[in-house]
DNA sequence: ATAATTGCAAACTGTTTGCAGCACG
DNA sequence: CGTGCTGCAAACAGTTTGCAATTAT
């Protein structure tokens, strides 16, 4: 949890530089998000920010997310249906996703290619891989009851 | 070549029905676009059209991508800064992507996680795994060389 | 001071929707 | 002929930009 919010401030500092009042509440969501393993969009987050800073901008959390992002502090997962959500990677290290496509619930996983089938592929289409993404797809066990006990409408 | 116009039609067939002069002339450009491998996008593809036909509407192109893709003819590629584009399938296989994250090119890829590794995690998760994604990401060879002789500008 | 950062509003991109009329079968 | 499909225009969601005002250092 400090690792986490010692994370957040250091990839602050390290492309953008003051520390500010949006920027630490933007943080402390983010690190309570963090602990829940929620996952996000965008927006939901700015209307939460909003419940204690009405004034927030838009812009300014975008840029925060941004940034977030590449300095891998945060994870976005991308959709199979195009759309995308946030999340606080809840290790420092690789990983890659679980998510249920009923209600974008996300799970971390540790499982990854072997290092040298990426080399070999690399090597073989003359491509240098930089990184790469996994993302498996389903219901999860609440969605599946759901599903299960009668389709939309049950009498 | 008959083979995918073949599944274009039948894919049309399958959730549409009719035999429209809009969706014989997406399907014409789809194959095209399938031999050269070329990877588009939406906007991409409707100027084209319009090139032919100057009255295609844009729902008609999305409606009609939006069910290739569901019919699995179409791929839709997803780029890690959130953008996405389509390419037709050349094989009708399961199958990845490579993809260029500087000129996005994609390359189509055979490999795959095992069998057994997917049910484990699903089992492990609670998760009923319908489907996968893997992406890589990295510069293909003409980027490579590109950013190679010397960065952004040469003197 | 002074440069980074913010909030705002407007612009933009890509996609979707509602609907009257057209045209496939 | 009837209904599925089309083109249109307007609406929409999510994100980005330009800029003057604000604020951390």
């Amino acid at each position: 949890m400090d690792l986490v919010e010692k994370r957040i401030s250091e990839a602050f500092l390290e492309l953008g530089e003051r520390r500010t009042e949006p920027r630490r509440l933007i943080a402390k969501n983010l690190i309570r998000l963090g602990q829940s393993g929620s996952v996000f969009s965008a927006g939901e987050l700015l209307r939460k920010l909003r419940r204690t800073n009405p004034r927030i901008g838009r812009a300014t959390l975008y840029r925060s997310l941004d940034k977030l992002v590449r300095m891998k502090v945060l994870d976005r997962i991308e959709f199979a249906d195009g759309t995308h959500s946030y999340r606080m990677c809840g290790s420092g290290h690789h990983h890659h996703h679980l998510a249920c496509t009923k209600c974008h619930r996300v799970v971390e996983l540790d499982f990854c290619l072997e290092l040298g089938q990426i080399a070999a592929i690399g090597k073989q289409q003359g491509f240098e891989i930089a990184d790469h993404s996994i993302t498996l797809f389903g219901l999860c066990r609440e969605c599946r009851k759901e599903s299960d006990s009668g389709g939309q409408l049950r009498r």
